[in-house]
DNA sequence: AATATTTTGTGATATATATCAATTGAAACT
DNA sequence: AGTTTCAATTGATATATATCACAAAATATT
């Protein structure tokens, strides 16, 4: 890893630690049972929010009780987005369940730079950190229900205890290492290595995703994809 | 961006909020002294990473103050490295002066990952996060001055103040939209976008690192570097 | 169920880049 | 300076993968 000096066009910054007054109003509960009613489903959604952070590092239920305020619950339909090239998208969102693919326009050619399934979270990361435009879009490729936390609400809570900075770097480092990874195999893997990359780490999202959005994903085409797979079996 | 829900093979907990006791013991200033007689030299060394710290957030005197006597000086000589793969390396370094190569073998082949240059950090990512053998050696280019910090120290630092924490998120944050620049163009460019890139964004690394070199990091053969040199001029 | 639409698979060919081989040029060493 | 070693270039050929064209499945729509 190299930790460039500079980050042109863009300040480094980051916004809550940048921004010490006028937090963004955040949403009440009353917010939150107004836009949906099944609130019993609601607190299951944010119980599996709070087991994904705590298996991540340990957190008083305390910690996480705090935040349930400013969680909110969102339903996404297949073919639906989360955030669309150009939009300024500055949520977190943690999947309950579903499935989003992220992808960028590359001369009028979608990319799919990752799959996003049920008990991860998803985000524009550029778009988040540094409250510009998404260079990337997210779609539902199936139904889903979305935990969401704003950028705005994220800066609240790191005033009220230190636990979501802490969540913060242990997933951008996760994040990290997968883009390296990622970009390893995209360089140097031969197009059979990085299907079969896939098919190990992976495997549940070529059941669960179309041959083209794979095949895009893994920087080949359809019809190589297609060969490599009748080669394999 | 997706953050996985889980990590095959390796524990996500960072080893500073693991750690409560028995810290390694850092490194005096005593021990400085010793391994250095350049003392006013080291001044302005430890200086000029605290620059480097200060233009990517504020930061008191005393925050940094409080860091100086973790903080080591190592010369390094062309060729050296300041770690090999299979090795634990659980530093940071901020190169002072000179340029460094990052790299790792496929099929005994080196894959240049990335070229470190003055007024920036380096670090084996996956080693200093999870005190595991790096998969990378990091080797000088050129002869080197570095202040280095170690992960234990940092632990230390945390302790101290605040300011640790965002720092390292705000790297580890720049890290990620690296790689994932990275990513899409080994993935997606052609041989002569990736020049036409590296000349763009880093043009200085053309001039300071051998060709060979510069197309191991692009995912091509020198002979292609070469040809597509040639066609530009 | 029948038709339309989309996705996947297969063949023929094109192309970018790799590989192999030889040459030239530039550092490093004696 | 001359020789040795290493790096860069250039040419001929090979190869993986892309592109184009179409057929076969699978899915969606009426």
């Amino acid at each position: 890893m190299v930790f460039q000096a500079s980050c042109p066009g863009q300040t480094s910054v980051l916004a809550d630690w940048k921004v010490t007054r006028n937090p963004l109003p955040h949403l009440t509960s009353t917010a939150n049972f107004k836009a949906n009613k099944h609130i019993s489903a609601m607190i299951e959604e944010k119980d599996n929010f709070k087991k994904y952070l705590m298996q991540m590092t340990p957190m008083d239920n305390k910690s996480f009780d705090i935040a349930i305020k400013y969680l909110n619950i969102e339903r996404i339909k297949k073919g639906d987005f989360l955030v669309r090239e150009g939009q300024v998208w500055s949520k977190i969102a943690f999947i309950q369940s579903g499935l989003f693919r992220i992808y960028y326009l590359k001369e009028g050619i979608e990319i799919n730079t990752c799959f996003c399934k049920e008990n991860s979270i998803t985000s524009s990361f550029n778009s988040f950190i540094h409250q510009i435009p998404s260079t990337e879009s997210i779609q539902a490729l199936e139904d889903a229900v979305i935990v969401t936390l704003s950028s705005a609400n994220l800066i609240n809570l790191n005033k009220e205890s230190t636990i979501w900075q802490k969540i913060r770097l242990l997933l951008t480092e996760k994040e990290c290492l997968r883009l390296s990874d990622r970009a390893n195999s995209l360089g140097f893997d031969s197009a059979l290595e990085k299907y079969k990359n896939l098919l190990k780490y992976q495997p549940e999202i070529i059941q669960r995703v179309s041959m083209q959005h794979i095949a895009s994903y893994l920087g080949i085409t359809r019809e190589t994809l297609s060969r490599i797979r009748s080669q394999i079996d």
